[in-house]
DNA sequence: TTGTACGCGTTATCAT
DNA sequence: ATGATAACGCGTACAA
């Protein structure tokens, strides 16, 4: 047949070096149909072990590998799974993204990375999701608005929220409780002693940066103690640094303890106390950040944090993700985890109680 | 004909929503061919403004994108770019990865993101990507063997190594001169005075850090210094530390300088030298590190480090592999970067000669 | 157990 | 300028 020699000839070039071969070449080369090829990579299906072997020998010879795509249009679904994260400079997210990466991976899903460069942008990201054909969407990033979601259940596309929720509509979400954490890091440096709070707020789009101000600051007013100087960062070491200058410049004095955003702002505070301010962490000034990333470890720091069960969160993450792709009927699921404070050398902290 | 009816059939669920048109149905709603609907969404073909406008305006009321997968096979190319890193941990890559994605999307192509955990999993890991069509693949991962290129050849895949060349092989890649860099920093501290140096190198199968390591024992030699001290560490923080303890349980004392093998270590080994050796850097102790991380800035550190310019290497990497998807005669291609001192504050430098 | 035939959703090649 | 039709490489119902 015409179509037989055409689809044979395709694996050859004009150098006479074959590349990409298909099922149809091992068939060819191992005398046997196409469709038993393409049986013999797939487990459990029938096919004799006189005929696997034949047909995995000429696989292996001609270096032949199934195509996913092909494959992936056929079966109607891919094992690709699109992450959408917002900066990966914050340093937070290496982590998530890291482990995202090891579970997705022993999964046998692939990952298709967005990283979302502003805040318009998410349109233009999706519409790229769309097209192809991803089984699933992990997103840690902002911007992700109610309409967008909308658009998920239109399409059946299972979409998991990574640290951040919906008001108003109800969403699958693997969240670490911000709100309680922050909480409690106040009640310990009330505790403690400190009176006089103030906050390095995270950027205004942040949920998450919302969540652990609004913990901080219900447990301050619970606590019947001074309403804490508030001023805005972005998540990054000069923000804290500029964060904490100015709240000096607003109170006239140092406060007693300063809650940060993140870890990163939290050591760019101590960092301005210390160097700038000549202000002795912990002991003339307490600073407590969120997180727990690598370098609040360091020798120099040994932050006091909130630090967050990323790699968990992850796998709750990627389950929650698998489960919603093998059952479409089901409806949204959150999980919630709880931040572990990591006592650290940057905050005096009274001891545990309760 | 009952295939129109099927394909018709296709968008409708049994719940009676739609989800995932195709061109088809745009077609119909359009009442125009399947063809003209495919033509319609691709840039410069063939297409009445009157059509056009009918075609676009049916997509968007049912929501239609079209499918990437179905494309790519018959195109047979795909946009899909994979990027293979060895761990995201490592604080310097983050940074990569995000000037990468930003430049792929810039050049409208998809990032397949594969980390590698260990160092068996390449194969496992390629032939995950020859699954997928990929048009080509960065790699700033260690342990790519000349086989593996060799198979990325045969393959007729463009493959763009980060950071690292491979000898007795011709490929492309992006790098830093990692030698020239200790070099001049050897020469620098030299002339400032330091005489007995000792060394952090990074993991042995990191051939940047052999470039480092070896750029800097050979102007030590050509400087007539004493051969310096090398202990092994694996570009984190806690073996810089381990490193300088080391270093100077060997020596008997401190040496004058340490050149780290990254800024991390760097940063461990100022860390130790100055909190648990009681030594002042730069004042008793010179160090120094590669990469310019972020945290090398922070005010605590102020390192002394070889920055390397991510931003436009990520840009030539982009570049170089889209030049070779475009022209797939081409032979390999290799480019080369400077890195830049940043004179920080923990080391004594002599003033810039030359 | 194996082979035949068809279709996944798109682009490309023809006619018209 | 537009429409029919044939691939792309694979999975799978059905026949043998």
């Amino acid at each position: 047949m015409a179509t037989k020699a055409n689809k044979e000839a395709l694996a050859e070039k004009p150098d006479g070096t074959r590349v990409n071969y298909t099922s149809y070449d091992v068939a060819v080369r191992a005398g046997v149909s196409q469709s038993a090829v393409s049986r013999c990579f797939k487990e459990g299906a029938y096919a004799s072990d006189e005929m696997r072997a034949r047909v995995m020998k000429a696989a292996a010879e001609l270096g032949y590998t199934p195509n996913a795509i092909a494959r992936s249009l056929i079966t109607r679904r891919s094992d690709l799974i699109a992450v959408l994260i917002s900066n990966l400079t914050n340093l937070y997210y290496p982590e998530v993204l890291s482990e995202l990466s090891r579970q997705f991976s022993l999964n046998g899903m692939r990952m298709l990375l967005f990283t979302l460069p502003g805040d318009t942008e998410v349109d233009r990201v999706l519409s790229q999701i769309w097209e192809y054909q991803v089984g699933g969407v992990i997103a840690a990033a902002a911007h992700i608005l109610p309409r967008h979601v909308e658009e998920f259940e239109r399409r059946r596309v299972p979409l998991v929220l990574y640290n951040r929720t919906m008001k108003d509509k109800a969403v699958s979400a693997v969240v670490c409780d911000q709100v309680d954490g922050a909480r409690t890091l106040v009640s310990r440096l009330a505790a403690a002693g400190h009176k006089r709070f103030a906050i390095i707020d995270g950027p205004a789009e942040s949920v998450v940066a919302q969540e652990r101000t609004r913990g901080a600051c219900e447990r301050i007013a619970e606590l019947k103690l001074a309403k804490p100087v508030i001023v805005r960062g972005n998540y990054d070491y000069e923000s804290g640094a500029v964060g904490m200058r100015e709240i000096v410049r607003q109170m006239g004095r140092a406060p007693d303890a300063v809650i940060c955003g993140n870890d990163v702002m939290a050591i760019g505070c101590v960092d301005a106390a210390r160097h700038e301010l000549g202000l002795e962490v912990p002991r003339k000034l307490s600073v407590a950040g969120f997180d727990g990333i690598e370098p609040a470890n360091w020798m120099s720091y040994q932050l006091t944090t909130l630090r967050q069960p990323v790699q968990e969160m992850a796998r709750a993450a990627t389950e929650l993700l698998t489960s919603m792709i093998n059952n479409p009927g089901a409806g949204p699921e959150k999980r919630s985890f709880s931040a572990q404070l990591i006592e650290g050398a940057t905050a005096r902290l009274a001891p545990r109680s309760v």
